[in-house]
DNA sequence: AATAGTATTACGTCTGTCGTAGTATGTAAG
DNA sequence: CTTACATACTACGACAGACGTAATACTATT
Protein backbone atom coordinates (compact mmCIF):
# COMPACT_ATOMS: atom_id res chain seq x y z
CA UNK A 1 0.00 0.00 0.00
CA UNK A 2 1.35 3.47 -0.64
CA UNK A 3 1.11 6.22 1.69
CA UNK A 4 -0.81 9.35 1.11
CA UNK A 5 2.41 11.32 1.66
CA UNK A 6 4.14 9.94 -0.68
CA UNK A 7 1.63 10.37 -3.59
CA UNK A 8 -0.39 13.66 -2.22
CA UNK A 9 1.80 15.70 -5.09
CA UNK A 10 0.10 13.70 -7.55
CA UNK A 11 -3.39 13.59 -6.43
CA UNK A 12 -4.71 16.25 -8.88
CA UNK A 13 -2.83 14.80 -11.66
CA UNK A 14 -4.02 11.80 -11.11
CA UNK A 15 -7.79 12.86 -10.92
CA UNK A 16 -7.55 15.33 -14.63
CA UNK A 17 -6.11 12.18 -16.31
CA UNK A 18 -9.50 10.43 -15.51
CA UNK A 19 -11.16 13.36 -16.81
CA UNK A 20 -9.29 13.50 -19.96
CA UNK A 21 -11.47 11.21 -22.06
CA UNK A 22 -14.76 11.64 -20.20
CA UNK A 23 -16.63 13.34 -17.20
CA UNK A 24 -16.89 11.80 -14.05
CA UNK A 25 -17.95 12.04 -10.80
CA UNK A 26 -16.42 11.23 -7.32
CA UNK A 27 -17.40 7.79 -6.89
CA UNK A 28 -16.29 6.61 -10.49
CA UNK A 29 -13.07 8.55 -9.94
CA UNK A 30 -12.17 7.01 -6.18
CA UNK A 31 -13.10 2.68 -8.07
CA UNK A 32 -10.95 4.01 -11.30
CA UNK A 33 -8.25 4.87 -9.13
CA UNK A 34 -8.40 1.76 -7.02
CA UNK A 35 -8.42 -0.73 -10.06
CA UNK A 36 -5.41 0.82 -11.85
CA UNK A 37 -2.97 0.96 -9.14
CA UNK A 38 -4.14 -2.85 -8.31
CA UNK A 39 -5.69 -1.72 -4.76
CA UNK A 40 -1.91 -0.22 -4.26
CA UNK A 41 -3.46 3.43 -3.69
CA UNK A 42 -7.48 4.02 -2.10
CA UNK A 43 -8.02 8.09 -2.28
CA UNK A 44 -9.54 8.72 1.17
CA UNK A 45 -13.08 10.52 0.34
CA UNK A 46 -12.87 13.56 1.85
CA UNK A 47 -9.26 14.04 0.11
CA UNK A 48 -11.18 13.48 -3.47
CA UNK A 49 -13.34 15.80 -2.84
CA UNK A 50 -11.46 18.54 -1.76
CA UNK A 51 -9.35 18.40 -4.77
CA UNK A 52 -12.40 18.64 -6.71
CA UNK A 53 -13.23 21.66 -5.31
CA UNK A 54 -9.75 23.06 -5.22
CA UNK A 55 -9.32 21.86 -9.11
CA UNK A 56 -12.82 23.70 -9.92
CA UNK A 57 -11.22 26.87 -7.66
CA UNK A 58 -8.29 27.21 -10.23
CA UNK A 59 -10.35 26.91 -13.32
CA UNK A 60 -9.15 23.26 -14.38
CA UNK A 61 -12.41 21.60 -14.31
CA UNK A 62 -16.21 22.20 -13.97
CA UNK A 63 -18.89 20.79 -12.65
CA UNK A 64 -22.97 19.91 -13.50
CA UNK A 65 -25.35 17.76 -11.70
CA UNK A 66 -25.99 14.21 -13.89
CA UNK A 67 -30.15 13.40 -14.73
CA UNK A 68 -30.00 10.41 -12.68
CA UNK A 69 -33.58 9.16 -12.44
CA UNK A 70 -33.07 6.88 -9.15
CA UNK A 71 -29.98 7.00 -6.52
CA UNK A 72 -28.61 10.21 -4.44
CA UNK A 73 -27.76 13.05 -7.22
CA UNK A 74 -23.78 12.63 -8.87
CA UNK A 75 -22.08 15.90 -9.49
CA UNK A 76 -20.15 15.42 -12.58
CA UNK A 77 -16.59 16.98 -13.75
CA UNK A 78 -15.57 18.10 -16.49
CA UNK A 79 -11.90 19.14 -17.59
CA UNK A 80 -11.43 22.38 -19.32
CA UNK A 81 -8.18 23.60 -21.43
CA UNK A 82 -6.88 24.87 -18.75
CA UNK A 83 -6.79 21.60 -16.68
CA UNK A 84 -5.25 19.92 -19.75
CA UNK A 85 -2.65 22.26 -19.99
CA UNK A 86 -2.26 21.87 -16.24
CA UNK A 87 -1.81 18.44 -16.55
CA UNK A 88 0.73 17.90 -19.14
CA UNK A 89 2.72 20.72 -16.96
CA UNK A 90 2.34 17.81 -14.15
CA UNK A 91 3.15 15.21 -16.45
CA UNK A 92 6.26 16.96 -17.99
CA UNK A 93 7.23 17.39 -14.00
CA UNK A 94 6.74 14.27 -13.08
CA UNK A 95 9.68 13.05 -15.06
CA UNK A 96 11.71 15.51 -13.82
CA UNK A 97 10.92 14.50 -9.81
CA UNK A 98 11.98 10.93 -11.04
CA UNK A 99 15.19 11.17 -12.11
CA UNK A 100 15.25 13.50 -9.14
CA UNK A 101 14.30 11.29 -6.45
CA UNK A 102 15.91 8.08 -7.86
CA UNK A 103 19.34 9.60 -7.65
CA UNK A 104 18.46 9.43 -3.55
CA UNK A 105 17.04 5.43 -4.05
CA UNK A 106 19.51 3.07 -3.33
CA UNK A 107 17.99 -0.46 -4.82
CA UNK B 1 12.58 23.05 -11.43
CA UNK B 2 10.54 21.23 -9.12
CA UNK B 3 7.92 21.71 -7.20
CA UNK B 4 7.81 20.66 -3.29
CA UNK B 5 4.12 19.91 -3.85
CA UNK B 6 5.16 16.80 -5.68
CA UNK B 7 8.71 16.06 -3.95
CA UNK B 8 7.39 16.61 0.10
CA UNK B 9 7.13 12.88 0.20
CA UNK B 10 10.76 11.87 -0.26
CA UNK B 11 12.50 14.67 1.97
CA UNK B 12 12.90 12.67 4.44
CA UNK B 13 14.25 9.95 2.05
CA UNK B 14 16.89 12.52 0.42
CA UNK B 15 17.92 13.62 3.99
CA UNK B 16 18.49 9.70 5.32
CA UNK B 17 20.15 8.83 1.98
CA UNK B 18 22.39 11.50 2.07
CA UNK B 19 23.28 10.60 6.17
CA UNK B 20 24.15 6.56 4.65
CA UNK B 21 27.88 6.86 4.23
CA UNK B 22 28.74 9.14 6.95
CA UNK B 23 26.87 12.10 9.61
CA UNK B 24 26.23 15.75 8.24
CA UNK B 25 24.75 18.82 9.14
CA UNK B 26 22.34 20.91 7.51
CA UNK B 27 24.24 23.57 4.94
CA UNK B 28 25.91 20.52 3.99
CA UNK B 29 22.84 18.94 2.82
CA UNK B 30 20.94 21.87 1.59
CA UNK B 31 23.93 21.51 -0.95
CA UNK B 32 24.35 17.92 -1.62
CA UNK B 33 20.81 18.44 -2.51
CA UNK B 34 20.81 21.46 -4.68
CA UNK B 35 24.02 19.55 -6.83
CA UNK B 36 23.17 15.83 -7.14
CA UNK B 37 19.79 17.40 -8.40
CA UNK B 38 21.33 19.44 -10.31
CA UNK B 39 19.94 22.86 -9.10
CA UNK B 40 16.39 21.34 -9.76
CA UNK B 41 15.28 20.99 -6.53
CA UNK B 42 16.28 23.19 -3.61
CA UNK B 43 15.24 22.66 -0.32
CA UNK B 44 13.72 25.57 1.66
CA UNK B 45 16.43 25.74 4.94
CA UNK B 46 12.97 26.06 7.59
CA UNK B 47 11.95 22.63 5.39
CA UNK B 48 14.59 21.05 6.01
CA UNK B 49 15.73 21.77 9.54
CA UNK B 50 12.30 21.17 10.49
CA UNK B 51 12.65 17.86 8.97
CA UNK B 52 15.97 17.31 10.93
CA UNK B 53 13.77 17.79 14.12
CA UNK B 54 10.87 15.30 12.95
CA UNK B 55 13.39 12.60 11.93
CA UNK B 56 15.26 12.75 15.41
CA UNK B 57 11.82 12.82 17.19
CA UNK B 58 11.27 9.53 15.63
CA UNK B 59 14.50 7.65 16.40
CA UNK B 60 15.49 7.76 12.58
CA UNK B 61 18.71 10.18 13.13
CA UNK B 62 20.80 11.37 16.27
CA UNK B 63 22.30 14.68 17.12
CA UNK B 64 25.78 15.61 18.21
CA UNK B 65 27.72 19.46 17.93
CA UNK B 66 30.63 19.21 16.03
CA UNK B 67 34.16 20.39 17.17
CA UNK B 68 34.89 23.60 14.64
CA UNK B 69 37.50 25.81 15.75
CA UNK B 70 36.08 28.91 14.02
CA UNK B 71 32.34 30.14 12.63
CA UNK B 72 29.53 29.49 13.50
CA UNK B 73 29.43 25.75 15.52
CA UNK B 74 27.32 22.87 13.43
CA UNK B 75 24.61 20.61 14.18
CA UNK B 76 25.61 17.09 13.06
CA UNK B 77 23.17 14.19 11.85
CA UNK B 78 23.70 10.44 12.06
CA UNK B 79 21.89 8.02 10.75
CA UNK B 80 19.99 5.08 13.08
CA UNK B 81 19.55 1.48 12.56
CA UNK B 82 15.85 2.16 12.23
CA UNK B 83 16.51 5.49 9.99
CA UNK B 84 18.02 2.81 7.77
CA UNK B 85 15.03 0.59 7.96
CA UNK B 86 12.84 3.22 7.57
CA UNK B 87 14.81 4.43 4.38
CA UNK B 88 14.86 0.94 3.13
CA UNK B 89 10.97 0.97 2.99
CA UNK B 90 10.43 4.03 1.34
CA UNK B 91 12.57 2.64 -1.21
CA UNK B 92 10.25 -0.16 -1.66
CA UNK B 93 7.81 2.18 -1.63
CA UNK B 94 9.14 4.64 -4.30
CA UNK B 95 9.23 1.30 -6.42
CA UNK B 96 5.53 0.77 -5.81
CA UNK B 97 4.55 4.72 -6.21
CA UNK B 98 6.61 4.91 -9.25
CA UNK B 99 4.38 2.03 -11.07
CA UNK B 100 0.72 3.75 -9.53
CA UNK B 101 1.61 7.59 -10.91
CA UNK B 102 2.89 5.96 -14.36
CA UNK B 103 -0.54 4.91 -14.74
CA UNK B 104 -1.73 7.75 -14.70
CA UNK B 105 1.08 9.83 -16.80
CA UNK B 106 0.35 10.22 -20.28
CA UNK B 107 3.02 10.81 -22.25
C1' DA C 1 -36.07 -5.20 8.59
C1' DA C 2 -31.22 -5.18 8.11
C1' DT C 3 -27.13 -4.76 5.55
C1' DA C 4 -24.21 -3.42 1.88
C1' DG C 5 -23.24 -0.52 -1.95
C1' DT C 6 -23.74 3.93 -4.23
C1' DA C 7 -22.79 9.06 -3.77
C1' DT C 8 -21.84 13.43 -1.50
C1' DT C 9 -21.14 17.03 2.08
C1' DA C 10 -19.73 19.29 6.59
C1' DC C 11 -16.56 20.24 10.19
C1' DG C 12 -12.66 20.33 12.79
C1' DT C 13 -7.73 18.61 13.40
C1' DC C 14 -3.05 17.69 12.20
C1' DT C 15 1.26 17.76 9.68
C1' DG C 16 4.60 19.58 6.58
C1' DT C 17 6.10 23.47 3.99
C1' DC C 18 6.96 28.27 3.60
C1' DG C 19 7.74 33.32 4.36
C1' DT C 20 9.99 36.32 7.09
C1' DA C 21 13.25 37.53 10.14
C1' DG C 22 16.97 37.31 13.24
C1' DT C 23 21.59 35.60 15.16
C1' DA C 24 26.44 34.64 14.42
C1' DT C 25 31.04 34.00 12.15
C1' DG C 26 34.70 33.95 8.31
C1' DT C 27 36.52 35.63 3.92
C1' DA C 28 37.14 38.35 -0.24
C1' DA C 29 36.45 42.70 -2.76
C1' DG C 30 36.57 47.52 -3.09
C1' DC D 1 37.72 49.21 6.90
C1' DT D 2 33.42 48.28 5.68
C1' DT D 3 30.45 46.08 2.60
C1' DA D 4 28.96 42.03 0.68
C1' DC D 5 28.70 37.24 0.39
C1' DA D 6 28.94 32.56 2.00
C1' DT D 7 28.39 29.70 5.93
C1' DA D 8 25.16 27.82 9.67
C1' DC D 9 21.14 27.66 12.44
C1' DT D 10 16.70 29.00 14.98
C1' DA D 11 12.03 31.11 15.97
C1' DC D 12 7.38 32.07 14.84
C1' DG D 13 3.24 32.29 12.61
C1' DA D 14 0.49 31.26 8.29
C1' DC D 15 -1.40 28.17 5.03
C1' DA D 16 -2.78 24.18 2.29
C1' DG D 17 -3.81 19.44 1.78
C1' DA D 18 -5.07 15.12 3.87
C1' DC D 19 -7.70 12.83 7.39
C1' DG D 20 -11.15 11.20 10.92
C1' DT D 21 -15.71 11.26 11.92
C1' DA D 22 -20.26 11.73 10.95
C1' DA D 23 -24.41 12.82 8.62
C1' DT D 24 -27.54 12.53 4.57
C1' DA D 25 -29.96 9.94 0.90
C1' DC D 26 -31.29 6.39 -2.20
C1' DT D 27 -31.20 1.29 -4.22
C1' DA D 28 -30.70 -3.59 -4.15
C1' DT D 29 -30.17 -7.88 -1.83
C1' DT D 30 -31.01 -11.21 1.80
Amino acid sequence: MISSDVIRGYNDTIILYLLLNAPSYGYEISKQIRELSKERYIIKETTLYSAFSRLEKNGYITSFYGDETGGKRRTYYRITQEGIDYYKEKCEEWVLTKEVVERFIRD
